[in-house]
Formats: C-alpha cells, sequence, structure tokens
DNA sequence: CCAAAAGTGTTGAGTATACACCCATGA
DNA sequence: TCATGGGTGTATACTCAACACTTTTGG
C-alpha cells in the first residue's frame, strides 16, 4: 500500500482495494410502532438521500467497535461507554436455530453484564460488496443491526450528516446506496430473532406491561396475536420476571414486568 | 488513496485501511463422512499450518466471485464457471426461519439454474474482523460456506499453496489464523439449514438413495434418527422424486431418488 | 437358508390453536 | 355506571416421538 513506485493508472487499479466500511441499522420503539434512524449525507454518491449512519474502518479496529463509533458520531450514543462498562454488545452467531452449541461471543471487547446496565445490543448482519453499491469507489459494507429501548436516547447528529430523524419502517423515504436492501434485511433478521430469542427485552424499557410486550410482536411481524396463547407461552418460558408492582392509568392497572436475563438467550417465543 | 504527499510514518497509519479477504470452508462428503478442505500455507502469519482456502478481494470484484475465484485456484473448481451458465450459486439470507419473505439473493452473477446443473452452492456466513487474527497487518475476512457433491471434483491445489487435502471435520489440523472460529461457525450453519433447508441437495451425488440420505442427516448432526419418521418427513416435503431405478448392491435393492429442486427451499426437514 | 440392509404403521403424549367472558379502575 | 383495557381456562386438532417386524436380495 505504500505507494512510493510510479504512480501509473494501470499500477493505481492494480494496487486499489476495495475499502471497508460498516452501516448500522438503528431500531427502537416510538409509540409501539417500529422505527429506523436515518441521517442525511453531505457528501458522496448519495449526497442529499437518506441512509443508515455508516463509514470506513480504521486500521486496527474491531468491526463492532467501527459499528458502535460511526453510531455514536451519529447518534450520540454510546458516550458513557468507553468510560464505564456498561454498554455491553454482543457479536454472535445466533443463526438458524440450533440451541446452546451455536452460541459464540466474538470480537467482544468487553464481557456482556449479565444483568440489565447493557444499553443496545448490536448485531453483524451481512456484508454488501457489490462494486456497483455505490457509484463512486468499490466500498465493502458490513451491516448491522442495532437495537436501544427508547428513541430519546438519541441526542443530536454530529456535523458529519445534514440530519437524523426516525423514520417508521413502513414508511421510509428512498435510501442511498443499496440501503434499501440492508434495511430489509434488517428487518427481516429482527422479526425472525423475535420468535426464536429474547431480544425484545432490548427494544422495551426495564419495565413494560404484558400489553406492550404482545403489541410490540403484534406490530413487528405484522399479524394479529391470541392474548391467551402469547400470555401463556412467553410465561412459560420463564424469560419474565413479574416486578409486582403496577402501572396505573386511564383503566384497570397492568402488571410490570421485566426480562430477568437480558442476555441473548434461544428460547421459542411464539 | 493516492499518496503523493509526504510519506510520514503518522501519514501512513492514518492512510492504512484494514485489507479485504474471502476464506471459505468447502464441505464435501466422503464415504458418508463430512470433510472440508485445507490448504496449507506457503508464506504470511501462519506459513506450514493449515487454513481454509481465500485471498484479497479485487477492486471491483463480487464478494462472491472473490470467494470463487481463490477457491478455483485452491481447487480448480469452477473451471467451468465462466464460460458456462451450469455453476449456479447463490448468496442468500436464508436467516432465521422467516419463509418465502426472506428469501433474497444478493449480488448474484448470473441466475440459479432451476435444474440440476449447478455445481456448488456458495453462502456467505460471516465477516470476522479482529485486527489480532492476523498477527502481521489488518485483514478482515468474509467467510463462506460452500457445498460440493464429489471431493474427487477437487483437482489439485495450485502453486498458491503447499499442499491441499480433505480432512474430516472432527479432525481438524490446527489452524491458522482464527479459522478454527470460522470452522466452527460453517459447521454450525451447515447443521441449522440441513433441518430446515433442503441443501442436503447439494451435498448429494444426483441419484442417492433414502439410506444415504439419513446417513448424511445422522453424521452432520450427530445424532440417530428414526428411519421412519424421517422417511414420513422427508416424503411429505415432497422435495425427492423417486427415479424409479434401483441400486442393486450386496443385499436387498434400494430404490433411487433425487431432489426435485435444487433451488434453496424453506422446508421443516426435520 | 442365512446375513444384511430396505421398507413399512400405529399409538400415546404433548403441543398448538381457537375461542369469550369477567375484572378493576378512572372519569 | 360506563367505557376501557387487563386478565383468565378449556376443548379439540394436530404434530411429534417411540417403537419392531417383514421383505428382498446375494452369497
Amino acid at each position: 500500500m505504500t505507494a512510493a513506485a510510479a504512480d501509473t493508472p494501470a499500477r493505481r487499479v492494480r494496487l486499489a482495494r476495495p475499502r471497508l466500511a460498516v452501516d448500522t441499522v438503528l431500531f427502537a420503539l416510538e409509540g409501539e410502532r417500529l422505527r429506523s434512524y436515518l441521517v442525511q449525507l453531505k457528501q458522496g454518491a448519495g449526497a442529499g438521500k437518506w441512509a443508515f449512519p455508516g463509514g470506513l474502518v480504521r486500521h486496527g479496529e474491531l468491526l463492532d467497535d467501527a459499528a458502535r463509533r460511526e453510531l455514536a458520531a451519529a447518534t450520540g450514543l454510546y458516550d458513557d461507554w468507553r468510560s464505564q462498562d456498561a454498554a455491553g454488545s454482543v457479536t454472535d452467531s445466533l443463526d438458524g436455530r440450533l440451541a446452546e452449541s451455536s452460541f459464540r461471543r466474538i470480537s467482544q471487547t468487553r464481557s456482556l453484564a449479565p444483568g440489565l446496565t447493557s444499553s443496545a445490543y448490536l448485531e453483524q448482519l451481512f456484508t454488501f460488496g457489490d462494486p456497483s453499491r455505490d457509484p463512486l469507489e468499490h466500498v465493502v459494507s458490513v451491516a448491522y443491526m442495532a437495537l436501544i429501548d427508547d428513541p430519546a436516547r438519541v441526542r443530536a447528529c454530529s456535523g458529519k450528516y445534514a440530519a437524523g430523524e426516525w423514520y417508521e419502517v413502513s414508511a421510509l423515504p428512498p435510501l442511498a446506496y443499496d440501503h434499501a436492501l440492508v434495511g430489509g434485511y434488517a428487518l427481516n433478521r429482527l422479526r425472525a430473532k423475535l420468535s426464536y430469542t429474547n431480544i425484545a427485552a432490548y427494544l422495551l424499557p426495564p419495565s413494560f406491561t404484558f400489553a406492550e410486550l404482545e403489541e410490540l410482536y403484534a406490530n413487528v411481524l405484522e399479524r394479529p396475536l391470541d392474548r391467551r396463547n402469547f400470555r401463556r407461552r412467553v410465561m412459560a418460558s420463564g424469560l419474565l420476571r413479574p416486578l409486582g408492582r403496577m402501572r396505573r392509568g386511564a383503566h384497570r392497572p397492568a402488571a410490570l414486568y421485566s426480562f430477568a436475563q437480558r442476555s441473548v438467550q434461544m428460547i421459542e417465543m411464539l
């Protein structure tokens, strides 16, 4: 990569290598509607268009760290990450539905606190490498999915982007690059994992009612659920812990629950 | 990336970017035992050690194509690939178990022939980016899994490697880089997908007996299967086509079957 | 006729689904 | 007291797992 030799066009092409980027589809619930966070690009091939936040991977950097760094630049998330041990994040291989045996943690900077302190979920999705995905240069992108429990945790978007906004996943604006594909990929993964893991824990606040959990599933999976059957199954899984407290509102109070474990478990949720 | 400016060490580090490679775990059955193909490295950090075949992605090249090119260099596979349309290969997102909706084909150079002409299965697994995975330089590797129906199709290994050999997956030699991790990942994916897709079609010859199919499942999943239950389920799926012919051997002849579709289907195989 | 592998059904247990009414509260 | 959302049980259909003997051939 040291280009001390003659800089002929042929040599430049031969030496040129694809660049490596990460892009992260960040999901959160806003009033039980699933939204993802988009930024408006200032420059590059898609200037003016919306995209999922991302950027080039640095030399010596873990992919997960690059995703977190770019997410932080776009959202202010992970501000606490380097200072505390609070922000857990896992890139795992819960691929398919093999139970314990397929569970792995990779490139993990810090151990995931088993409790409820971890602030975001991060998982590698797929790597998109079509050279034409960016018409200006060959950028290979490792796509991530991230989940947070409150869209309000996103403070501001740095000067890197023209704007940042939450969009309902069913009504995204036209996206730059191949990000429509990336977004579809992330949504499919989220839907699949909701049904056989407890990742819903990362989309919900520390305490929630059963109705909220059910509404999340019904909304994200876009199909109605039978309340009694759903409750029975989730209860049988033992993942939920009743908090004993009640949420009082306009009508009959609802019991509050939390997830007993926030670490990812392989469970039949549906 | 044009380094016409002063070549200070600081600038070099700042400009340095991770390199991008592909590595492919190639599986095949030899006497119903699952084996994967390893090459012995000549140079680099793992010289002398065994590894899955792979190499750097070229500028402008699809990731799938890079995987095929490196596989071809190591095995002679895909020799027919650029000339004919015969070699189908799909990199899809059959992640989780959503049915049709999650089925996608990405970066696919040629359309997959729906028949039985396709010669190999290729699927992206995961991208490994730990900077320490190669102690000499930061190489990010997109891992692939490939399946072929006959290990004898691997002819020779090019001069790039010191040797190439099939190893039983349960008895791999020490591997270079993080390839032990990559191999485990591939095996988990294969096991998972056997149970909910028809990828077994790519590991078996054009015609096979029911006993061979069952033995494949029992061996790869490392658990015994009930012959009657397995047969009933597979038959009910409608994926198998009885050929009407028989294989004669030492004992009672066995009916021969083929897969009706070789394109990947989401089906409960177990 | 014997050894070896191929082929074939039934039953019982457990799981998934469909379905409707009463309860507790705030307004 | 009424409107609203919270909470609960049962009957049935279906799916999955366990299980053993007969058939066909070559030697």
